[in-house]
Order: C-alpha cells, then sequence, then structure tokens
DNA sequence: ACAGCATTCAACTCTTTGGTTGACTCTAAC
DNA sequence: GTTAGAGTCAACCAAAGAGTTGAATGCTGT
C-alpha cells in the first residue's frame, strides 16, 4: 500500500488541479518551450504563468534548461510517475474487486 | 490526447492533494466505513472530517449509503480511473520517448 | 556602457481552503 | 415524547492561492 502522508505528492496533486498547468504540462510534453512561448496563448500576465512554472517546477513535474538569457522547459516524468503509482494502486485494486464481485453474481445465477 | 480543461479533473486532483483525504480513501479502499469510524483516527474536529467527506464526494471519488440514523461511506474507483487515465498518457508518452532515446544512444555507439 | 529583451520579485487584492465552535436536524431507542 | 447518537450547517478565523501592476535583475548585441 502507497503512503498517503507524503508532501511531495500533495504538491504534485496540487499542481495536477489547475487547467492552465495541465494545459501548460500537455504543451511541453510535446516540445521544450521558453517560458514566453508558454505563456503568449494564455490571457494572463507573464507574472502570473511565471508563478505556475513555479508550482510545477517545486512539485518536480518540469525542469529548467538555463540556455543564455532565456530557458527552456521540459516535462519531468518521474513525478507524473509517482502520481500515477498512487493512483494506479487503488484503481488496480478496486478493478480487481470489482471483477471479484462479478464473478460471484455470475456464479449465484447457477441454482 | 486527453483534454486538460476539465473541472472534473480540477476537483479530483485537488481532492488528492490533501493528505487527510489521501488517508481516508485509503482506508475506505479496503472496508465501507461509517463516518464516525473515519473519523476517530484524526485529531480533528467532528465538522473537519465531515467537510474532507464533502471535497472527496463532490470530486465523486467517495458513495454514501444511507441506513437509518448512520451513513457508510464508500469508494467509487471510477473518479481514481479517470484520474489516472489522464496521467498515464502522458506518462506512457514519455516513457516511449525515453525507449526511443535510449535506443537512439545505444546505436550512436556503433560506428 | 547602454538599450532591449526575458524573466523574476515585491506589494497588494480577492477568493478559496482547512480548521474551529456551537446550534441544529434526524433517526432510533427507551 | 424525551433523550442520545450521528451528522450537518453557519459563522467565524488564519493561511494559502491566483491574479494584478510596476520595479528590479541579468544576458546579448551594438
Amino acid at each position: 500500500m502507497p503512503p498517503t502522508a507524503d508532501l511531495s505528492l500533495d504538491r504534485v496533486f496540487q499542481a495536477l488541479s489547475d487547467s492552465t498547468r495541465r494545459s501548460i504540462l500537455s504543451r511541453i510534453a510535446t516540445a521544450e518551450l521558453s517560458i514566453s512561448d508558454i505563456a503568449t496563448p494564455y490571457d494572463l500576465s507573464f507574472a502570473a504563468v511565471s508563478k505556475h512554472l513555479k508550482v510545477l517546477e517545486q512539485a518536480r513535474l518540469i525542469a529548467r534548461r538555463k540556455s543564455g538569457s532565456f530557458q527552456m522547459i521540459r516535462l519531468n516524468p518521474e513525478a507524473l510517475k509517482n502520481a500515477d503509482q498512487w493512483l494506479r494502486f487503488y484503481q488496480q485494486f478496486w478493478s480487481t474487486r470489482l471483477d471479484a464481485l462479478k464473478d460471484l453474481l455470475e456464479n449465484e445465477d447457477t441454482p
């Protein structure tokens, strides 16, 4: 059973709970982008996007690569993996329980 | 590509970002519990636990079954599944990319 | 050295969240 | 019907979140 009291999980799920941040993640999944590139499509101030990136970085969902006067942002799949493992445990646990229940109900039909 | 602007995902990830709530989920995964049962281990007021359950319910992570003067709470695996699918997409996407990169680097060795 | 771009920091606002307490409702049981 | 137990609601509080604007920092090219 995965631990539930895990500060880093707090941060990851918290970071994922905002649709702007999820959108940012989905965009950098396919290409490394600069912060300006990331910011332009959103109807938000530059500083607001910068804050979102800070949240994602503290959750270790992204990493920065400094390149002179600007930075490139890329996805860090490790943190996603940790969150997914937490979810997957309960989800798999439950699908096996549901399967077992289904079997039980099906066998009940036979007299 | 799964949608990123999804209010129900907001709620699920938000609900999962608190360790007390994750702990509640892990406890009801194995057994249906009453609200009092759920509340006792925590050093929190009854009302606070009731609020946590409301958050989990609005995220559709749990369901209630009223039984006379008390209620039984059980896990609702569907919502977990949705969140997991979102994560799994990016995680799988990235593991295939990482594999491809590994192949590339390995083949580079040959002159 | 300076202008210009990319980005961050600081200060402020407004809303949401997580917690409290005390009054309230509902059901069961006496 | 009154009492006891299970939960919720309302009002409140402090801290955290998400946004803004404007000043500050730090490379890059002339």
